[in-house]
DNA sequence: ATAGCCGGGTGGTGA
DNA sequence: TCACCACCCGGCTAT
């Protein structure tokens, strides 16, 4: 796996001053000519537009032409606007087509929108993306989160609440019935459904995750074949 | 089909003034207490956020809880941010954390986001997003909806790192060492420490914990018993 | 969400 | 064996 995020950019964006920025920021820049879009980031094109270009592609019809081209060629697509968007609009007699514009991209196209003020945060959005791609989409556990600067009694509800199926009630209604961690864990598959009055499906579901054995990330599979 | 768009709103919305303008604006307002989002139209729910409401629920870490609440409760999701992101930015010091948190609701999420400077501009998409959705131009639900729950090795490793002291690293190396949650928490205090390479200061302090006697909280002490 | 600081734990080193 | 220290890691705070 590459240590460094690397992203592919357009020749043409090099005007924007863009790419040096990334690159400033410790991505790696690959220029190449591109068909469609401004950057791509493995699944994910991105195009970049300043105010200006977004309303004019809009007036001459050229945007969601673009958008459709854009949907055909890969998976994810983000469209960044860019610059002060109170301005974008007061240059526009109509501001519903502006509006009605995003919500045209954001649903029916599936596009995701993002607005920056400036070529600097354009290029962290950016970096960001590509720091979070390089990952291989590894998402977090992202449910856990911590009892931080806990009682005892925060921490022991939270670690049944990051239990599948388990919120604030049943964690509680556990503790109660069990009067700790290591007894709720050690129930069986009845005791826990029974005493602890949670569905046996929920049960069941909960003693499979903690016996389930567990296999480490792919990371190292690399020739052990 | 109905002839006039339809938003239900949440009650605590009217403060906002926005109902009203949505009123004027000729869609029928339909009142409610929601348990979710601010605004719901046909299958999409939308969550309104002031700029300061947005960073603090951030801040506060409210913000992703929220936003997976929604997320299971409907189709499709919305958040608007109304108001100007520029100085709102600029307080922050690091806006980093900024843009990684729209990213993750964007693309984790699978939020749709929007940005408008004032209650009118929300109204204006709200009205304009009824009128649409009255169309059945819902169209395709070009959304392929993946399962959003994580895979099971997060939950393994979210379950560890529910404990004290034990963050990423050591959620791995138990695991590694003992193969499952169960064998983890059954381990005795010397395992743990040995086996686990943790060391055993830790390893008391999680044992205490899970053997820990759950006291129910004073608050609700009820004589009803 | 992210960065940075802090405090405490661990495991090794050398007396 | 113990005292010390350098490093790692998880927790907390601020934005």
């Amino acid at each position: 796996m590459s240590l460094v995020s690397r992203i592919v950019v357009d020749t043409r964006e090099k005007a924007s001053g863009i790419p040096e920025l990334l690159e400033r920021r410790g991505v790696y820049v690959q220029r190449k000519a591109l068909d469609v879009g401004d950057y791509i980031l493995g699944q994910c094109v991105v195009e970049r537009k300043t105010g200006q270009d977004f309303i004019s592609s809009l007036y001459g019809g050229r945007l969601f032409e673009q958008a459709q081209r854009i949907t055909q060629s890969y998976k994810q697509f983000m469209l960044i606007v860019e610059g002060d968007m109170q301005e974008i609009l007061s240059d526009m007699k109509n501001p519903k087509a502006y509006w009605g514009a995003l919500l045209t991209l954001a649903l029916r196209f599936d596009f995701r929108l993002f607005f920056t003020l400036n070529q600097t945060q354009t290029a962290d959005v950016l970096s960001l993306l590509a720091t979070r791609t390089k990952q291989g989409e590894a998402s977090r556990p992202l449910l856990v989160r911590k009892p931080r600067m806990g009682t005892e009694r925060d921490w022991q509800l939270g670690v049944l609440e990051s239990l599948p199926t388990v919120g604030p009630k049943f964690a509680e209604r556990l503790l109660r019935a069990f009067g700790s961690i290591r007894n709720v864990l050690l129930a069986s598959r009845m005791e826990l459904a029974v005493r602890g009055g949670i569905g046996e499906a929920r049960a069941r579901k909960i003693q499979e995750l903690l016996d389930a054995e567990y296999r480490r990330p792919t990371t190292k599979q690399t020739k052990l074949a």
